[in-house]
DNA sequence: TCCATAAATCGAAATATCTCGATATCAATG
DNA sequence: CATTGATATCGAGATATTTCGATTTATGGA
């Protein structure tokens, strides 16, 4: 938990977007044929929603990655990305330690 | 709450460090005479231990204060600044309720 | 009123972040 | 093995943040 870099990751409101997106699959267009019992969302999907571009968005989910936010899972040639529910528990309560007084 | 300026302000160690230093009046130097009884620290008793210049964290503090962080009271040529634990409780909710599933 | 001290504000240089288009990589398929 | 489609990486321009020293403002005291 390197609380530095998680918290420059959240320090933007389409990565923070992003991540809530991410609560739902539903938010999201159905899975193509074959992706329907994977977990998670590729790239071209999150992208499509922000409206950024591949690269800014393929960037992005490789902060929120190396961050510990979201798990990254490859099948074929897309990339699925899901919320890490443990880390972002394990982040929320680093934040707690670290603000509130004993 | 503007989580916005929050997570931007809470974006440098330094920042952070200082809100930490402020859980706890010991880590500063004693109380001038004539200041025993008022809450909070000066900028110049902040200033020295983070080592930075004094408008930089007259800055800092002035960032923290908009953030809702701290509480600035002014006595005299002073400016005393003391954590605003209620603020900072109201942040880590909205950190939470953001971040964590329904 | 003049001076000294504390803090705030200003202007600028160095560094970091954001975001893009172009290019590279990697996997599937004819 | 050449092509296509998905994603990752690269290089760069625009913008934002960090941090400083210099200046300004506010206050209290001689």
């Amino acid at each position: 938990m390197d609380l530095e870099k998680s918290i420059s990751t959240l320090n933007n409101p389409v990565r923070r977007q992003i991540l809530e997106w991410l609560k739902d699959r539903s938010n999201f267009p159905p899975a193509l044929p074959g992706h329907e019992d994977l977990e998670g969302v590729c790239v071209a999907y999150i992208q499509e929603k922000a409206k950024l571009s591949q690269s800014t968005i393929s960037n992005y989910m490789g902060l929120l990655k190396q961050a510990g936010f979201v798990i990254a899972e490859r099948h074929g040639q897309w990339t699925f990305y899901r919320r890490d529910e443990n880390s972002i528990q394990a982040f929320v309560t680093a934040v707690q330690n670290e603000l509130l007084k004993p």
